[in-house]
DNA sequence: TTCTTGACTTGGACTCTGTCCATCGTAGGA
DNA sequence: TCCTACGATGGACAGAGTCCAAGTCAAGAA
């Protein structure tokens, strides 16, 4: 965590409490909050935390990397600060409770070239959907 | 696309204009449009359609399993016609284009029992991300 | 330590996507 | 042709996210 919070500053990131508060609210293993629930969460350490800037904050970790969006739903994305470690989803489809999962397999490599209609293609993304044992 | 029709009308729908229309949109091989593209087309041809039954009906096809539901950025949804086929998803980064890819393997094969976390996993949705020829 | 300044934060307005609801209209069976 | 329950309408509303003008402050300079 104080790691990520050298590699920002290292970027010349200029570090002010409330992106503090908002990279601490995303340490953890299977962390996957939603904005809302990032800003409530630094909300309770910093009540004056607005958010925009926990939006604008939440942008700029994913722009560098150091944070996944990841849309399990149609409704609000939800932010993964398991950036440098591949893996995938799996998502309850009652509370909506999200896992990392590491399947074996490349799917990019399960893509021939054929399928590929000339695009170059970057990254895959699997999201498995199922029930949790509470809601099966 | 008749097919459809029939199909539905076999289930009991009530065959209106406007379900006609909507149902007529979405015919086609890699269409995905968003409920606003869709509600535009449609009044194209039936101008007096509302928002409310273009998604009321969307919804309907959604829930009778005729038509796919398929979040590939955080905006709109986009409705895939192509829902007794499986397939995956290849979506532009550059322009939003979608295109339906049938990769070999099977990703559900490919989720070891102890990454299930004791969900019941019903299915898996893959999206591969890149560049279409006109973006790169 | 204090000063300076440009980057950051704020909160409110706004947009986009989607849902809800009361009312009106009509498909299709009797 | 008539009836009526199911479907359509449009306007209000809600959730998620963006934008902007004005105020604040981190961190380098003196």
């Amino acid at each position: 965590m104080s790691d990520l919070l050298e590699r920002l500053r290292a970027q010349g990131w200029r570090l002010t409490a409330q992106r503090r508060v908002v990279a601490e609210v995303l340490d953890g293993d299977h962390v996957h909050l939603t904005a809302e629930e990032v800003h409530a969460r630094a909300a309770a350490r910093l009540p004056e935390i607005s958010r925009a800037t926990v939006y604008n904050t939440l942008g700029e970790l994913v722009g560098l990397g150091e944070v996944l969006e990841v849309a399990t739903d149609g409704r609000a994305k939800r932010y993964d600060p398991n950036a440098h470690q591949p893996h995938h989803h799996l998502v309850c489809s009652g509370c909506g409770t999200v896992r990392d999962v590491h399947p074996t397999g490349d799917p990019l490599a399960e893509l021939p070239p054929r399928e590929r209609y000339g695009f170059q293609v970057a990254e895959a993304e699997v999201i498995y959907r199922g029930l949790c044992p509470s809601c099966a």
